[in-house]
RNA sequence: UGACCCGUGGUGUAAUUGGCAACACGUCUGAUUUUGGUUCAGAAGAGUCCAAGUUCGAGCCUUGGCGGGUCAACCA
């Protein structure tokens, strides 16, 4: 062989399923291609365990200088509509993926399908059964128990074919006649007892209509399309282990070269704290539990697209978490980890306060405007800076000040000096309260040599507060977003207690926000400082149509702490 | 009384194909800091499910256990 290694340096981390790529590629096997495929079922939005499938589908190939195809796997018109379809592509596209002209759907090949099971009739490898799902699931036998044979497995290539047509002609009802492979009923795999090929479904397809009332089942159609397609490695999750046998099975009756797809199976990703079903995130979406499937709650791409993630930092993680057949657990936390990192380095600051509490600087001119000065990105001083409008009144956070701080609590107490952000150094003098004992408004003088944040005697504050100017801000709708699940694992709750675990504080609304959107453009983001609570997508062009706060766990950690101490 | 798969710190991944286990996240210290963030320095934490075997030497090989997962939808 040549010196040449036909890999490539994309970055992506070896993993097993890359080692055994580059053993087939040593043998030469498939001429050297590679060629995988991103399968999903458009019946519904695509979730972060769907982005670790894509990514490695897609990373694999591109490590080896092969395609990914894009195949929608609609065999079941009963739950695909075009909605997801849609949705799925736009995801797959953000996250950086393309899949040029090859867009495919299992439905394109209903007709070769249809030819291939012809085929398998005709050779005596296929039959039509007269009997009801009870009867085939009974007849089926048990994991330990083998299945018996249909009364109908004998019938002749002739009535086969006639019955076939028949079904395919739409004279009989759903549920009374189906198509199975003749294989072996005995056979110590489930799927490999005389498994179904077709169905009679009388329902419209989201793309064929209603051209067909016989669908294929899974299992004759991904393997088949995967040779068509000429795709060589089939990337899929663990559990379709069991059908690999019935996979190279269906393969064998239809290849006529060397070449061969070979299905590999991996661990899907089960996240901590987050419930990944399909089946669950539909029924939150479908009972209202959520807005929709964007909710910046779930776990959709689309979701955590409108909470702040990048595709960037999707991609880190998928890439961090690795590709095994350990079934294992990751922790959140990890995924957070991954935003952070990259939007530590991207996102542009922006100053905010959510829970205002007033503060008068008594000794600064009334109805003075001072323009600050404040960096957008300390992390990289090439975004430059922008102005953001003092006053004598202000807003600071409620839960930076304290009347009686404990120990370690570093900001705004009475007589204690802190820096405003990019503004000044102030002292609190005064505390005002209503008759409740709430306090509702504070007193502070500033020191006027200390513009923009430093001292010139070189006198040293604990804490940095964020603030906001009184008159000169915008107001909008904050909502703060913790995480949809607060129970230590919800996704190990399988059956439909899992919406006990929703967490009541997931979605809160706080009054009073100081924030900006669509409102007031003239001001954008002058007066908002979020960055203490977590890192913000917030740049005017990215702005989703509702402000996202994410919140993220290292600061939530933070604050129990302190609280408990 | 089945078939298939899996078993390395709290979590995830690695270990040049046999040379006494590394990295990341998390946790905990400390320093720096106009974000209680970031950055930097450091610490604790596994002897690789168990047992026997082969070997000078095993997380990697063999055998036998144990534990976990998947499979009995006319879903994918």
């Amino acid at each position: 062989m040549s010196e040449s290694s036909p890999e490539k340096e994309t970055g992506v981390k070896r993993n097993f399923i890359h080692q055994i790529i580059e053993e087939e590629l040593k043998e030469g096997k498939n001429d050297g291609r590679v060629h995988t495929r991103f399968p999903p079922e458009p019946n519904g939005y695509l979730h972060i365990g769907h982005a670790k499938s894509i990514c490695l589908n897609f990373g694999t190939a591109q490590k080896y200088n092969g395609l990914t195809n894009l195949r929608f796997d609609d065999t079941n018109p009963s739950k695909e509509e075009t909605e997801y379809v849609d949705s799925i592509k736009e995801d797959v596209r953000w996250l950086g993926f393309s899949w040029d002209d090859r867009e495919y759907y299992a439905s394109d090949y209903f007709d070769k399908l249809f030819d291939f099971a012809v085929k398998l009739i005709r050779e005596g490898k296929a039959y039509v059964d007269d009997q009801n799902a009870e009867m085939v699931s009974s007849q089926r036998g048990t994991p330990t128990r083998p299945g018996a044979e249909s009364p109908f497995r004998d019938r002749s290539v002739e009535e086969n074919l006639n019955l076939f047509m028949r079904m395919r002609a739409g004279e009989f009802n759903e549920g009374d006649r189906i198509l199975r492979a003749k294989i072996d009923m005995a056979s110590p795999n489930m799927h490999m007892r005389d498994p179904i090929l077709y169905r009679i479904m009388k329902t419209p397809h989201h793309r064929t209509g209603d051209k067909w009332c016989i669908y294929p089942m899974y299992d004759f159609a991904h393997g088949q399309c995967d040779y068509w397609e000429g795709i060589t490695h089939s990337i899929c999750t663990l559990e379709f282990e069991v059908h690999r046998p019935l996979y190279d099975w269906f393969i064998d009756q239809l290849r006529d070269s060397d070449y061969r797809p070979r299905q590999i199976e991996f661990a899907r990703l089960n996240l901590s704290y987050t419930v990944m079903s399909k089946r669950k995130l539909l029924e939150l979406v479908r009972d209202g539990y959520v807005k929709g499937w964007d909710d910046p709650r779930m776990p959709t791409i689309s979701g955590l697209r409108r909470r702040g993630y990048t595709p960037v930092s999707i991609r880190n993680f998928s890439e961090k978490i690795g590709v095994t057949k350990v079934d294992g657990m990751i922790d959140v936390a990890l995924l957070e980890h991954s935003v952070r990192e990259d939007l530590n380095k991207t996102a542009q600051r922006v100053m905010g306060v959510l829970d205002p509490l007033k503060v008068v600087i008594t000794n600064f001119p009334q109805g003075l405007v001072e323009q600050m000065e404040a960096i957008n990105n300390p992390e990289d001083l090439s975004t430059g800076t922008r102005p953001v409008p003092f006053t004598r009144e202000i807003y600071i956070e409620r839960e930076d000040f304290m009347e009686e701080p404990p120990r370690k609590f570093f900001r705004l107490s009475p007589g204690t000096e802190v820096r405003l952000r990019y503004a000044y150094f102030v002292t609190c003098t005064d505390v005002i309260k209503d008759k409740d004992g709430r306090v509702t408004e504070l007193h502070c003088t500033y020191d006027p040599a200390s513009k923009g944040g430093n001292s010139p005697d070189g006198r040293k504050v604990k804490a940095t507060l964020h603030w906001v100017s009184a008159s000169e801000n915008v107001t909008a709708e904050v909502r703060l977003y913790d995480r949809l699940f607060n129970d230590e694992d919800p996704a190990n709750h399988k059956d439909t207690d899992f919406k006990e675990f929703l967490n009541p504080d997931s979605l809160k609304v706080l009054r009073g926000c100081y924030v900006e959107p669509s409102v007031k453009r003239a001001k954008p983001f002058d007066s908002f400082q979020f960055e203490r609570l977590g890192y913000f997508n917030l740049d005017p062009d990215s702005l989703p149509d509702k402000p996202v706060f994410n919140r993220t766990a290292a600061l939530r950690d933070t604050w129990t702490k302190f609280k408990d101490k």
